[in-house]
DNA sequence: CACCACAGTATCTTTAAGGATACTATACCA
DNA sequence: TGGTATAGTATCCTTAAAGATACTGTGGTG
């Protein structure tokens, strides 16, 4: 962190960065508050463990905020923090430009997933 | 391309995640048409190996171009492309709340470096 | 009574990403 | 004659991320 040339976008992708955590942001931008299943259902092939991490860390960075109700059967809600909702310019740029990307793709028969 | 369950957010994400992507974009943007040498000697730690396999995965998006000078020494010049340029609106939002993220996690004592 | 939904933990295993190191060719420089 | 700079490859090895699976407690429903 001491030195210059540790730019900003690396902290941006150090916080934002994995699989799963841009879709998540994404999804509770969408929808606004979100149960834990629920956020679940919407994002296919997520694991339990993977939406657990992922909320834990965003949690930890105060990005979104975490609403237990001391309830049987429990109910947790998801919500981004004010903090939280100013990373919305960057979803919502990255989501614009995602989605020309995939149009760029398909148009030039490039693969979107190499390997 | 109805697929609403694949967001544009995950293709940008694969297009430019990674531990050096966003980096590299960034100097791209900052200096413009790099060298090779150049750019390693911009990224502090990035390996040779780190920077040709993200420079060629770049170069396969169309994000990245690159421009062999048949001479010896080699002399290779690398630069966004006209597509590339698209994504300067995302580095830079990233680059803005990268900053003030890193200012806030301080005010807060909160590690940017997880574990 | 058995089972479901809820919001998770706890382990274990797999896979992908990243890193270290050594090596290449060739021209120029001292 | 040896050293430097260039832009890479080719291997091998180490982590970190992701995934699979099983398990928890409890109250309400059929």
């Amino acid at each position: 962190m001491e030195d210059k040339t540790c730019h900003g976008v690396e902290t941006a992708v150090h916080a934002l960065v994995g699989k799963w955590k841009p879709i998540i942001l994404y999804q509770l931008m969408e929808t606004g508050t979100m149960r834990f299943n629920e956020l679940k259902r919407s994002i296919p092939n997520i694991t339990q463990k993977m939406l657990t991490t992922q909320l834990r860390e965003l949690e930890y960075h105060k990005i979104v905020h975490r609403e237990v109700y001391p309830q049987v059967p429990p109910k947790v809600e998801y919500s981004l923090t004010e903090y939280g909702k100013k990373i919305i310019p960057i979803l919502q740029s990255m989501q614009e430009w995602g989605t020309a990307h995939q149009q760029y793709m398909r148009e030039n028969d490039i693969q979107t997933i190499e390997k």
